[in-house]
DNA sequence: TGTACATCAGTGAACGCGCGTTCACTGATGTAC
DNA sequence: TGTACATCAGTGAACGCGCGTTCACTGATGTAC
């Protein structure tokens, strides 16, 4: 066991990797301080050396979250653009779908996140704008739709996610997926992408 | 305080109005047997002379939650019809983005039942198809493209919803709302719902 | 009509449990000489 | 190089608390005679 104190801001990262993880599949609530602890081979007492409190842990494992899947789309969106085709085709893809703990964590947690504190819906609504940025890059030069278009086409993928998420096993629930990739590329056209 | 027989009925019935209102607020987690009774003035011990466990109270307030919820729409498509605009317009409001405790489960609730038993989650999912159903009628004559508008504008506006009130506080929440209706009527013209 | 009894909706003390948090401690590490 | 000491990441017992659930009970109601 080492002890050293380069190792103490590993312990933190992988506290916070493994509390970023759960809440994507448990929920902001489906985590508790001793089974985090536990899950990262430590005990629950030496959690306070690392946070202030849960509260503090949750708000900064969301954050944690938001990052992680934001690399997903911003890799779709690198120097040399992506579509809006290739974004939409991952994120409403069936493996996302089943994948929630290493996938997008506004479809996961946006409910709950919308009655939280103000400053949780801070971090969450930042990612947000953050995300319609990428999505109005993604459907070509700005003009006054692409607020509306970007807006819509993250609302689809979102609400697609969670009702594809509440029928799983059910073939409908696939379709859902399939639909909205559909209307948001022709969405796409409408607002004059001309990469999608 | 009366004890009679037929006062039982009614005792449960409004335990299980306040389970609906309080999981749409605070979430499936966010209700405790001793809250909830005390809320409709009883104590934590009559409780389980109503329901068998705090988890079949859940599934049952959900139920409730949802039905709630279906009359608001079910309002706009009675015998003589809604369109898309009356639904869109009424389900997409900031007042009912103000007031989630009296408004649709499904944008409160998904992400927590996406995530819950299949008992819980088809309870969600046969609403969702019965929406579907009723948006299919609302956009006209149904073709092909039925199943693809109803799917897609329901994924929009819990989305919308859901992103609205992440971001509420901000001008930006409004906003989407408002692009999510667009976007919705844009769609039922493409999908050639006459009544939009 | 009036009395005695059975019913049963609701009460409240008690239970075991897991939670978040505190804190005195341990023992490996890195440093000073 | 080897020994003595300070540091501090992590340990684990203990805390108060609220939870879901149980159960012996109370007392108002409806019924039987």
């Amino acid at each position: 066991m080492g002890h050293s104190r380069a190792e103490k801001a590993q312990s933190r990262k992988r506290i916070l990797a493994a509390a970023a993880t759960r809440i994507r599949e448990a929920g902001l609530d489906g985590i508790s301080v001793g089974e985090l602890m536990k899950s990262v081979n430590l005990t629950h007492g030496g959690f306070y050396g690392h946070f202030e409190s849960r509260a503090q842990l949750i708000a900064a494992a969301l954050e944690q979250a938001l990052a992680d899947g934001d690399q997903a789309v911003a890799a779709h969106v690198g120097e040399r653009g992506a579509t809006v085709k290739s974004i939409v085709n991952s994120y409403l893809s069936p493996a996302h779908r089943d994948h929630p703990s290493s996938g997008c964590a506004i479809p996961t947690l946006a409910g709950e996140v919308g009655r939280a504190d103000p400053e949780v819906r801070a971090i969450m609504a930042q990612q947000l704008a953050k995300g319609f940025r990428l999505m109005g890059e993604a459907v070509g030069e700005a003009d006054q739709d692409t607020e509306q278009f970007a807006a819509s086409a993250w609302s689809m993928m979102i609400g697609a996610m969670m009702i594809s998420r509440v029928m799983a096993g059910d073939p409908l629930a696939d379709r859902v997926l399939a639909h909205a990739r559909k209307s948001i590329l022709e969405l796409a056209d409408l607002h004059g992408g001309r990469k999608s």
